[in-house]
DNA sequence: CGACACATACCAACCAGTCGGTATGTAAGT
DNA sequence: ACTTACATACCGACTGGTTGGTATGTGTCG
């Protein structure tokens, strides 16, 4: 087991094989149970590798925290990076199909669309500073890719308004948080999706939408 | 609740004492660690009671998060019922006011102003149906309030939206939920404050504000 | 007395983290 | 070519402290 090695390229692909796993497991158990009910046991079980392997990858559990909110900021940031709505010319419409776009990955069960560090930071906020700060650099690097998106439909629209384009990016992922909240109460996606609804509707309104 | 028996006056100071200060030690610290990570033994330290006594009132630590949240929901409900801006004449400024009541709330420390159930569901959606289905309560609960204000205010102006009472009044919880954890993960509640300016934003817009 | 509200003592299961060991690869010395 | 030396990746038995929960005792009040 231990040697998937022994081939070509040295052990390049087999290498880091124990710690992706844990890393992938660690999302799909700590979104469904938290992080302080998941145990180190249960990771290495769900990834099938032992607890040598777990704290040879990884001083602690808390530093495991620490390196699944930088995963999952990678691995979210390069789907998103990848969507499709960056293509619109018009910024509005990029600002308006990125929302869309969450509300379209509103599907399958509630651990599978929620949020993992939204899910971290509520537990350990207190007690775990580096994990929190893992999880704030998540939350606000991914909102900070919508900014220059609306800034661009406020300089296009020449309006001087109210609120920031920085404020704005985070209700985005405020409203998000909270409909992930909504859907685990209520054990479903459709709170969910209404939520993102009423999104929707204010970017709408804040721009003015119908009448441009 | 069902041990307040006796006589109606005499002796009743000491009486449930014990099981009052659990629930309010309970509504501190898991807003702070979070209830997985809440022992039992660390709720009796911090109510100064005796493990006995807790095993006395809730037959488990699942029955503690039940209650708590159910407790939550009534000190809350009453806070809520007192506010000022059940005043307010016109509908839409009730609606208005309660949000504007939220903002007001967030100052002190995180572990002050966010919500208990809220942050209990997130961990137990899954593994304490029991306990999910409390948080589910109190939060649907709570928004229910508030619809037939919303209702109310639709009505005066003759709208037919494309948008319901309810799903609005559930909108105002994510955003709150949502603003709770970005303020968790900033550390600080400016963020959570300009979130629910951007609700009381969308509200006004929704209802025409300025030209009514 | 007997029910109730608590206290004390205790336990089995479980927890994060440790440690000595093995398998494999690599690079330098000879 | 072959040893020596060291690094990486992983294994799994073990440990000491903690956890939720229990069994039983004690004081008080009606």
């Amino acid at each position: 087991m231990a040697a998937r090695t022994g081939k070509a390229r040295a052990g390049e692909t087999a290498k880091q094989d124990a710690k992706a796993k844990l890393l992938e497991a660690a999302l799909t158990t700590i979104r469904t149970k938290g992080y302080a009910a998941t145990t180190v046991d249960e990771l290495c079980a769900a990834a099938g590798v032992t607890k040598g392997a777990f704290f040879h990858h990884f001083k602690s559990k808390e530093a495991l925290g620490v390196a699944a909110a930088e995963h999952w900021s990678q691995t979210t940031g390069e789907m998103f990076a990848g969507a499709p709505y960056h293509g619109f010319a018009d910024p509005l419409d990029r600002v308006l199909g990125y929302v869309r776009f969450r509300k379209s990955l509103l599907t399958g069960g509630v651990p599978e669309f929620t949020c993992l560090v939204g899910t971290m930071v509520q537990e350990t906020y207190e007690t775990a500073p580096a994990i929190r700060d893992a999880c704030a650099r998540s939350i606000s690097g991914h909102a900070k890719t919508l900014e220059a998106d609306i800034e661009a439909a406020i300089a296009a629209r020449g309006m001087v308004p109210g609120w920031t384009a920085a404020s704005l990016a985070l209700h985005t992922q405020a409203v998000l948080q909270g409909a992930f909240i909504l859907a685990k109460a209520k054990g479903g996606a459709d709170v969910a999706a209404e939520s993102v609804d009423h999104l929707i509707r204010y970017i709408e309104l804040l721009f003015g939408a119908g009448t441009r």
